[in-house]
RNA sequence: GCGCUUGUAGCUCAACCGGAUAGAGCAUCGGCCUUCUAAGCCGAGGGUUGCAGGUUCGAAUCCUGUCGGGCGCACCA
């Protein structure tokens, strides 16, 4: 719609410069067709007029009145009014948002998808958890943007590819090693004698169980078996990598959340990819030797300070395996790349990108996409929770799902824009029974498939057609109300994956719920007037299409019963 | 100290990258079930958008300053 009436006025431009009213060379300015916030404002607002006033030396009002005269007829808009300052405002005539309709009904669950990606392909990096515990609260925050932002970039005819990148090799896993090997030993982590920075949580002593007891864990498609061995530091580290990694699988499938890969740090090692990346940025002439360490000159990319690759001891930072991986998502063909990243890591932004940058090999200047999210504090009862027993030091995903359910966990986490801090109130999830807003939605969802169960019951039968070639017959207002949002979430699919900011869904998914529940309880559906009845029917099947499609953008489901 | 980010109703958050009278939920108060599920609907109160300037037809939004949160400033990951 609003592309058809953006149309509309730029004819009416060109047809001003035309006839001199406006002059020739004036360039034309970014004007928007945007939603009236009032209805009294009509459907669209424009605000060319006011922006066209100044080069055209011209007072806006009288402006509008010349654009207006000059817009093409067209049969979607009935009227068109200049309202406050200059503002032109659409008044859609009834048809348009009968053909909605009917595209929704014919579009299915495609309806809201576009085809702006021209199927290339995206890379989203999220979660990316070291496999040293069970997942905790901020890792759900970043799977449900991540995959709302998969589901957000598919919708939008991207070729998605969802990958989870982990160290298996690092400084981390050897201390999760040892932690495994003292608990193996029957050291508590009360002893004196417990590793320094050992992993206390509880999980440790079940992986350290189950490898002396022999047990198989399948994880990332192989099977390890337990040694046994407490002094075999190197099949303790195996087991306890497969183990955790089994253990944040279970996690993510009962978040309802796959990926294509699973990325292992230490195969840029093995394939020679880190190496790589060092000689070329060598060639590159960016890096110097300092005392006796390798230098990026990342400052000459942005970067605040240069930073060191390769240590005095002869190892690298983290952050060359970084940029290796990912120079590696660009070898492999991802022109376009987000990462969900906690923004206690936004440090290493600059220098990944300078990183990369200073590579020279054609990977446009803001590779990656970044998505920082806040963290995450848990309420409980009027106090921050902050402990898991099975975790120790941390409330952990499945503690949430377990609690208040997947769909209400994804629905809080993704329902703040992912940049503010975000508090997760448990009671209010839970006591959802009643207050939380995803039962809001799916509650629309419900009653709209209630209605057609009773329908026969009553002996009408729902005949979608005829209901079709009557939507003249929805003329009360809150069936307008209804139309209206309903033609609103292609621009919403569109506006949340522009601007990376799924909440706009679930925000918007609540004001839909909120026009169909009203209109429910204003009006019989099942009437015996059967041109209205049906009329009502396509009305609300083509409500229940919307909000399926948007609660499966959110990973969530759509309940025919609640 | 420097950098990133944030500040909107009592609480939790929106506001379509500058638009018209700043909107929802929770909480509070008051109404609506012999009619398709009351997990719902309707109404009321509640605001100097942290503060002070600036930019212009117009600012919660952009700029500057200032105050308060969060995070980061390693030859750690």
């Amino acid at each position: 719609m609003k592309a058809q009436l953006r149309d509309l006025v730029l004819q009416a431009i060109h047809t001003l410069r035309n006839d001199a009213t406006l002059p020739a060379e004036l360039a034309i300015p970014a004007f928007v067709i945007e939603r009236a916030r009032s209805r009294e404002h009509g459907d669209f607002a424009c605000n060319a007029a006011m922006l066209l006033a100044k080069p055209a030396r011209a007072k806006p009002r009288e402006l509008a009145e010349k654009l207006v005269a000059a817009l093409p007829a067209n049969t979607l808009v009935e009227k068109v009014e200049i309202a406050g300052p200059g503002f032109i405002n659409f008044f859609l005539a009834a048809g348009a948002y009968h053909a909605e309709v009917r595209r929704i009904m014919a579009e299915g669950d495609a309806y809201g998808r576009n085809a702006s990606g021209g199927g290339k392909t995206v890379g989203v990096e999220f979660v990316s958890a070291n496999p040293t515990g069970p997942l905790h609260v901020g890792h759900g925050r970043n799977a449900a943007i991540g995959d709302c932002v998969a589901r957000l970039l598919d919708a939008n005819g991207w070729d998605v590819k969802r990958e989870f990148y982990y160290n298996d090799a690092g400084v981390q896993i050897a201390n999760l090693a040892i932690s495994v090997q003292a608990r193996a030993r029957g050291i508590m982590p009360e002893d004196s004698n417990w590793p320094e920075n050992g992993y206390r949580g509880d999980y440790i002593a079940e992986v350290a169980r189950a490898y002396l007891d022999r047990e198989s864990v399948v994880a990332d498609g192989e099977t390890v078996v337990g040694a046994g061995d407490v002094d075999d530091l190197d099949a303790i580290r195996r087991f306890a990598v497969a183990s955790l990694r089994h253990e944040q699988d279970l996690d993510l499938q009962a978040f309802g959340v796959s990926f294509d890969t699973y990325f292992l740090e230490s195969s840029l090692y093995s394939d020679g990819k880190v190496e790589e990346t060092v000689r070329e940025l060598i060639a590159h002439g960016h890096t110097y030797e300092e005392g006796g360490a390798l230098w990026l000159r990342t400052t000459a990319f942005g970067d605040d300070k240069d930073r060191v690759m390769r240590k005095s001891d002869g190892t690298y930072t983290y952050f060359v395996p970084d940029v290796a991986y990912h120079l590696s998502k660009w070898q492999r063909g991802y022109g376009k790349a987000i990462t969900v990243l906690g923004s206690d890591h936004h440090g290493s932004l600059a220098r990944v990108k300078a990183g990369l940058q200073a590579l020279d090999c054609g990977i446009p200047k803001g590779y990656p996409d970044y998505m920082l999210y806040q963290m995450v504090t848990v309420m409980k009862g009027g106090e921050e929770v902050k402990i898991s027993k099975r975790a120790g030091s941390y409330v952990t995903l499945r503690d949430l799902i377990d609690e208040v359910g997947r769909d209400a966990t994804r629905y809080f986490l993704i329902s703040r824009k992912s940049d503010s801090q975000l508090v997760f109130d448990v009671d209010l999830a839970r006591s959802q029974s009643n207050d939380n807003p995803v039962y809001y939605i799916q509650y629309a969802h419900a009653r709209v498939c209630s209605v057609l169960r009773q329908a026969p019951e009553k002996g009408f039968t729902v005949d979608l057609a005829d209901g079709l070639a009557h939507l003249d017959r929805l003329d009360n207002e809150h069936e307008q109300i209804l139309l209206t949002e309903l033609s609103k979430y292609p621009e919403q699919v569109e506006a949340a994956t522009a601007n990376l900011e799924p909440h706009l869904i679930a925000t918007w998914l609540r004001e839909l719920a909120n026009a169909f529940h009203t209109y429910y309880n204003s009006y019989q559906f099942l009437v015996e007037d059967a041109g209205l009845r049906n009329a009502r029917l396509a009305l609300v099947v083509a409500t229940r299409q919307v909000l399926k499609n948007g609660l499966d953008l959110l990973g969530l489901s759509a309940p025919e019963k609640m």
